[in-house]
DNA sequence: ACAATCACG
DNA sequence: ACGTACGTGATTGTA
């Protein structure tokens, strides 16, 4: 498939007026004239139908004068006045365009002409435009890009067209036109000089000036003639000429299809019938080959075609599907599955074909009962025996088990956890990965949907455009895995393809939320920001947004004269850092810091979940993302349940509100204790750290120990503080100066701290070291089930001494975040629900379950013994656990 | 669309 | 001299 998109631009005036003549007289049935109307719909029609352009623009020209007529007073003197019948006409194709959904463009002062030069100037090799229109002027625009389309002849007209016509070239025409006048525009050319002499004089001369130059050569009366005219010729060239610079807004929008039902009501009012049929008849035909690929798009919208789509179905050992879908209520997102409904299934399990079975269509769409047809396809999907093909195939499970409870088994592949295993730092959507592997383009929703305000939701386009669409992602589906496959399968790949199914039951669980308890909390929150807003009001002398840095940053540091602590990249840096500095100062400082954390906990958290509670549900159900981050966790979205606070008592009141759901009596929350450490003890075989882990110590505060050589008895608080800030920076590939401010100590000290820490745990620094020797070699570095994360030549470094740069600050991060997810995971897919209990959250190091209250016991023992995964490190994985009434 | 800020591990 | 601890997502203001 070609990128090169097309663009299609009516000369409307010029259409109008020669359908106007052209058709006999019509009437609509308020006796309106309506045949030239009739005339130019039809042809919309037809364009829309057999060129389906990517761009679609309909130009027009202003009443007011045109320059031309400034240069030249009698410029188009000989044009008889409008008719009395087609103006009102021309009016009413702007009603008819909008329902089309076609831009106008049009500029006082201009004729369409000009502005379709202005196109032409504007778009050059990415986009092929064809000018529609019977206009000889507009042959001066044609190029490579640029032909002209003849709606009467219905034939297009490029530069060979021209070369036999006229036997010049496009850059030739403003010439010959000036040398031939045009009597309808009452252009005056050169007298006596007619399109024969004209093409003659060009192909010698080349020209207009190099006519002139020449003049001497040309011999009888032609030379008297040109001399003659020679002022006209030139005034001529003046209004043949178009002007491509007509300072008009042109927005580039994919042209995605008319608006049924407005068009509808329009054909009806003026008595269209015939075109009546256009809005319905399928703009891709069933059975007709695609022209890039010799695939047949199948749309399934019988009931006679979906019994022989499911006879086919049956016979497939393995599948590739796709679910379109809509969201539910407008408030929620299309890409929150437990928030959508479908539209419509698509399958391929051959690189010949695709089907699409639409559940959901605009009105008069021919759909298919959902609940009959996926009553009928469950024992297709719940069967382990039958191998699915998906991208994001979690999706479509969520969507399915949302819309029929089915539960799609057999998941054999998914082509986007394929790509994230295989090159975890490119992107992962099908787009990208049908050109990448395949040099396929694919279809964009956009042209489908659409963009920005009017964009459509999928169950308001048509089923058969939907097909193509549809049935190309299943089909792309089906052919990268065939591709992938042999790759992608492997040890880390055996982790993450199962791990769909526990993310698909936890998005489809979701979580009970208490709304009453957010409510209040909502109150009492509002009395102190309010509070709290008057105080900040007070302290700075008037109002302002506190939750604009910008306007607090002039409160601060220009009113209150407070100095800079430190700037970002637009201004005078707030954040809490700053403000916590700057409170010894003034009061307000500390003013503005609670009432970011009020406000943010609010925003973010009090007024945001209840709006997310299902309405069938009563549960939130968030997203895990499980492609998006460089080290191999999950993360979560619509809502992020992975951030909810508990850091502050204000925070932790927000966790009082989620609950065990109903059915259920706890929840139970069990976390890796120390996860990244023991990782770190495990792969750097430091005995002096693994000791400590085997002998289950403080592990902080068996670090102060050694860092303080404080020995026996109790720790010190601060000391164990500094040991941890320590511990948490070896994880980072800490500096100096990042302890330092961590601690609030100076830069000398932090540094006395770290080496003190490498000398006594010396084969860590042994251990980081490997980690960046094999990044360099390999230019990756790999978790303990291999995930990599790639690194540019170049980046870390091959002599490293003192502090890590921030390539190689992340490479020592990801082997060890890294592989701590990659143990979270593996528990993940051995966990298996039960009637009992469910596990509903993951955020990263801690599981949370809700359990009824006879099998909380049991849980919490199963739990543990899985999480500890039969104790695969050189130091014992430990897991904690917590049973209560809520979250808290 | 981006920057700043801050919630979590 | 310069920047300065890893990984995320949501909200808000601003250009």
């Amino acid at each position: 498939m070609s990128e090169t998109k097309t663009v299609y631009i009516l000369d409307s005036h010029g259409l109008l007026y020669q359908l106007f003549h052209a058709l006999p007289p019509m009437t609509s049935p308020q006796g309106e004239p309506v045949g030239a109307l009739y005339g130019f719909t039809r042809e919309i029609f037809n364009i829309i139908e057999k060129q389906r352009p990517d761009y679609l623009f309909c130009a027009f020209d202003k009443h007011a004068p045109t320059f031309r007529s400034e240069i030249y007073a009698d410029y188009k003197a000989n044009r008889s006045a409008m008719p009395e019948d087609l103006r009102p006409q021309i009016e009413t194709a702007q009603e008819i365009l909008a329902a089309f959904n076609i831009p106008v463009l049009a500029m006082d002062g201009y004729e369409a002409d000009d502005i379709m030069a202005t196109l032409c100037a504007a778009e050059s090799a990415a986009k092929q435009i064809t000018l529609v229109s019977s206009d000889k002027d507009l042959r001066q625009l044609i190029s490579e890009n640029v032909s002209l389309y003849s709606p009467r002849k219905g034939a297009f007209y490029k530069t060979e067209d021209l070369l036999n016509d006229w036997g010049i070239t496009p850059q030739q025409v403003v010439d010959y036109q000036s040398l031939v006048g045009d009597s309808t525009d009452n252009v005056p050319g050169v007298a006596k000089i007619g399109q024969k002499t004209a093409t003659e004089l060009l192909q010698q001369f080349g020209t207009l000036e190099g006519i002139y130059d020449n003049v001497n050569e040309i011999t009888g009366k032609k030379k008297e003639y040109l001399i003659a005219g020679k002022d006209n010729a030139f005034l001529s060239r003046q209004l043949v000429k178009l002007k491509g610079d007509v300072p008009v807004q042109i927005e580039w929008r994919e042209y995605t299809g008319f608006d049924t039902e407005t068009l509808r009501a329009l054909l009806q009012r003026f008595g269209f019938k015939s075109l009546m049929e256009k809005l319905t008849i399928p703009l891709t035909v069933d059975g007709k080959p695609s022209t890039a690929n010799n695939v047949v798009y199948h749309l399934v919208d019988t009931a006679k075609a979906f019994d022989e789509f499911l006879t086919q179905l049956i016979a497939q050992k393995e599948f590739a599907f796709d679910t379109e879908t809509a969201p539910l209520e407008p408030r929620f997102e299309a890409t929150m599955p437990r928030y959508t409904v479908p539209v419509g299934l698509s399958f391929a399990w051959n690189d010949a074909e695709a089907f699409y079975l639409p559940f959901r269509g605009p009105l008069g769409a021919n759909v298919l009962k959902q609940e009959l047809v996926l009553e009928k396809l469950r024992p297709v999907f719940e069967n382990p025996n039958v191998g699915k093909i998906g991208q994001n195939i979690k999706y479509d499970s969520v969507v399915l088990r949302n819309a029929a409870d089915i539960k799609v088994n057999g998941i054999v592949f998914d082509t986007m956890l394929a790509d994230y295993v295989l090159h975890p730092d490119e992107t992962h959507n099908l787009d990208d990965l049908a050109q990448r592997y395949l040099n396929h383009t694919t279809i964009k929703i956009d042209k489908l949907i659409g963009t920005g305000k009017k964009q459509k939701r999928m169950d308001e386009v048509q089923t058969d455009v939907i097909a193509e669409y549809a049935g190309e992602d299943a089909l792309i589906a089906w052919k990268l895995y065939k591709h992938l496959a042999p790759a992608a399968c492997g040890r880390l790949f055996n982790i993450e393809l199962p791990l769909v199914y526990a993310l698909t039951e936890m998005e489809v669980a979701g979580i009970t939320v208490n709304a009453d308890v957010l409510k209040r909390l909502g109150q009492k929150l509002s009395e102190q920001l309010e509070t709290l807003e008057e105080e900040i009001y007070e302290l700075a002398g008037h109002q302002f947004n506190v939750a604009s840095p910008k306007q607090l940053g002039v409160v601060l540091f220009d009113e209150l004269g407070l100095k800079t602590v430190r700037k970002t990249k637009t201004g005078q840096s707030t954040d809490i850092e700053v403000l916590e500095e700057l409170a010894s100062e003034h009061p307000l400082p500390e003013k503005i810091v609670r009432h970011r954390t009020l406000s943010k906990l609010k925003g973010t958290y009090v007024d945001a979940l209840p709006l997310l509670i299902h309405p069938k549900t009563g549960r939130i159900h968030t997203s895990f993302n499980q492609i998006v981050t460089a080290t191999g966790r999950l993360s979560s979205s619509n809502p992020n349940l992975q951030n909810i606070p508990v850091r502050t008592a204000e925070g932790k009141e927000i966790r009082n509100a989620f609950r065990p759901g109903a059915g259920f009596d706890y929840l139970l929350s069990c976390d890796y204790s120390q996860i990244e450490l023991r990782v770190l003890a495990h792969f750097s075989q430091d005995e002096t750290l693994c000791e400590a882990f085997r002998n289950g110590e403080d592990i902080h505060a068996r670090v102060a120990q050694e860092l303080f050589g404080i020995s026996g008895g109790t720790c010190p608080a601060d000391a164990r503080r500094a040991a941890k800030a320590v511990n948490f920076g070896v994880i980072y590939g800490q500096t100096a100066f990042g302890l330092s401010k961590q601690l609030g100590i100076d830069q000398k000290e932090a540094q006395k701290f770290i080496d003190t820490y490498f000398e006594r745990y010396s084969g860590i620094r042994a251990y980081l070291d490997s980690i960046l020797d094999n990044g360099i070699v390999n230019g990756y570095v790999e978790t303990l089930y291999g995930h990599r994360r790639y690194f540019r030549q170049d980046t870390i470094r091959k002599e490293r001494k003192g502090s890590l740069n921030q390539a190689e600050r992340m490479a020592v991060n990801t082997v060890i975040q890294g592989t701590a997810a990659d143990l979270m995971k593996q528990a993940m897919v051995r966990l298996q629900s039960s009637a009992g209990y469910r596990l509903l959250l993951q955020i990263h190091d801690e599981l949370v379950f809700e359990v009824k209250a006879e099998c909380a016991e049991e849980l919490e023992r199963t739990v543990i013994e899985t999480m500890e995964l039969g104790q695969p490190l050189r130091v014992p994985l430990v897991v904690d656990a917590e049973l209560d009434k809520h979250w808290n």
